[in-house]
DNA sequence: CCGGGCCGTCAAGGTTCCGTCAAGAAAACC
DNA sequence: GGTTTTCTTGACGGAACCTTGACGGCCCGG
């Protein structure tokens, strides 16, 4: 499962790739301009950007350079231009890769494939510790005093989305969504029993939970 | 200074190039076929490799995917055929950038400046030692208790790919797109065959491995 | 005071996943 | 060319996991 951010102005285009990239099992969020995509890949944490140059509101070489300004993702370029000194422009400005348009579906995704799989270990996963707890997002380990605890895929996923967004409230509909997939917005038992699960695996007093807190009627909060 | 294999047999083609590169300061070594870029990039150990696809004796991404079994170097891809196919065939053998000719030197210069800006810190540590175990990456050699431990190719390249990212999690679509290629990320009865082998050869007591855990429904650590 | 959401808890199917074994196919070796 | 090693593939029991439904407590409004 791999989230990608996909910074594309064209809406045609966008929702074409955005389909495809999908059925690869890719994780996909548009954004339509340069502002909303430095936006989003603060907020996502993408683990990849494919970045049209042609934005509305911004070069994108510039987007290119907000964002190597703090992070490592890698950037694929996709653009209409052909021409020399545009590539090694983005190159230079730190981009990975540079596909011209018109590109083949397949070249895209072996160019995705090839910038994941030597993808630097993130870094910018840091290791969260709160009270007695120590999760390690990028090792996908989670240790209580000093101890491993074993979680099953699910009880990981949920706990990882909570972690990611430490501090702030995760909306039910968001926690659906993001663990189960779109269909299961609604399913919120499913919540109540795998809060239930990491609640007695992670707190110390299982029935009053310090960090991993119901907003009732809203949703969920980890709290470091 | 950055050291570079190139691999092209059009030898007019190769003297301009490694002329032009040599004064970017790159420290050039021209290779004519297949069989003497993989002898000299095991002797000269190249920082980047620059690999023209059509070759008199192999095939250009055999030469990859044999590269690639033991090493990261970034492979930057030249060819004449601009074909879909060979692209994506080219990178999910583990190239990282393909450069259709014909092409501007000024593209070439910033793709090979974009990998090695890339390209993973050298490993410090090559010998890792668990408990009786020791595993010495750059010599491929294993040891339990002092004696040398024989493993198949394929058992040694899991237990590379656990080992280089051990304490961490390795998914188990990862750990087979490593070993086996993209095309074998459903195979997972591969990993149930080979963990148990590799099991059966390095932990104390097989059936409760210390070192070679699986994570159910996830994927496989090494646990140094 | 009582009913309806909402949440936490529990346990029982049913499914998926893992370890194990074995045997045939392919490759490497001599 | 024959032998040995290695890789691939299939099957199966058991374990781990996910889903689902039911029940009770709590809070709030009627």
């Amino acid at each position: 499962m791999t989230r990608l951010l996909l910074v594309e102005d064209d809406s045609t285009l966008a929702r074409a790739l955005a389909i495809t990239l999908r059925t690869r099992s890719y994780v996909v969020t548009v954004a339509r301009d340069g502002g909303s995509a430095l936006r989003d890949a603060s907020s996502s944490r993408p683990d990849v950007i494919v970045l049209d140059l042609g934005l509305p509101d911004m070069d994108g070489v510039d987007v290119i350079r907000s964002l190597r300004t703090w992070t490592q993702t890698p950037i694929i370029v996709l653009s209409a231009r052909d021409g020399q000194r545009d590539k090694v422009a983005a190159l230079d400005a730190g981009a990975d890769d540079y596909v011209a348009k018109p590109f083949g579906i397949e070249e895209l995704l072996a160019r995705l494939r090839a910038a994941s799989r030597r993808a630097a270990p993130r870094e910018d996963e840091p290791v969260v510790s709160a009270g007695d707890l120590v999760i390690d997002l990028a090792a996908a380990r989670v240790r209580r005093a000093g101890l491993d605890v074993r979680l099953t895929p699910t009880e990981w996923h949920v706990l990882e989305v909570l972690v990611r967004r430490r501090g702030t409230l995760v909306a039910r509909a968001d926690l659906l969504r993001e663990v189960w997939g779109p269909a299961y917005e609604r399913q919120t038992n499913y919540l109540r029993v795998y809060l239930a699960q990491l609640r007695a695996k992670l707190e110390a007093d299982p029935s009053r939970p310090t960090h991993l807190v119901t907003e009732s009627g809203l949703g969920y909060r980890f709290e470091p």
